[in-house]
DNA sequence: CGTATACTGAACCATATGGCTCAGTATAGC
DNA sequence: GCTATACTGAGCCATATGGTTCAGTATACG
């Protein structure tokens, strides 16, 4: 789990940056469905769905089980821990050089003070 | 706040899935870096790293500045905010569905019995 | 001034993506 | 059995993506 499987995120940010997809996630959030319900949902043809689905599936997004005609679509094992953790470390990151930039800025002011009693270093 | 300019997120989540655009938000948030040394870390052309430079501009994850002849490359303004709270909430969501499915597995175990599948809380 | 460096832009290529239609196959229900 | 439903697969189309080369332009520096 510490290892992050750096193939892995292709396949799920990929899935996430298509808008359709995402209201594909958020739809079965809320309920379990079925391509032809998706496909209406989102004004498009089965066929076209049915390839957004895939991707997702693809991306362990989404698992989907046939039961008679009907292919009903839920949300997949896979969570998106990976990415949060991802997103989560690169934010700290991104926080670290913004604070540098931060104290540099706080330098300059207490330069130009020259009084500073609390710096944080 | 509330809401999720849709929008933005084809950009930074298709700026995220892909794996040198990925490893060049790390390194710039090691220390900045011209396309050029980019280029290098990532064994590619400078024409080819500055596209995925542009993408990732676009995206506001990094922003560039050019001094002389060089492209400086730092992390943008935008942090990723908006999506880790997507993926937040997402898995909030996906968590509740799962939790419905320990509870169908609890159901389940009456059949089993004796088998310890150890649930995760 | 002359040359090496750093980038830029156009153009090309192969493949992927996001949609569609159309022609199937398989199942539900009368 | 017949028909409507639900999906599937092939294939088309336009555009995007990820990379390249090549021919510039602008700047640093001896």
């Amino acid at each position: 789990m510490a290892q992050y499987s750096q193939a892995h995120f292709d396949a799920s940010f990929g899935a996430l940056s298509d808008a359709t997809r995402r209201g594909v996630l958020e739809q079965l959030g809320r309920a379990d469905a079925s391509i032809t319900a998706l496909a209406q949902s989102f004004h498009m043809t089965l066929t076209g769905m049915k390839k957004h689905v895939g991707v997702l599936e693809q991306a362990g997004l989404v698992s989907t089980e046939k039961v008679g005609r009907v292919r009903t679509c839920k949300l997949g094992l896979r969570g998106l821990e990976e990415e949060a953790a991802w997103i989560e470390r690169y934010r700290q990151i991104w926080a670290a050089r913004f604070d540098q930039l931060d104290i540099v800025v706080e330098e300059l002011k207490w330069k130009e003070k020259a009084n500073g009693r609390k710096k944080r270093k």
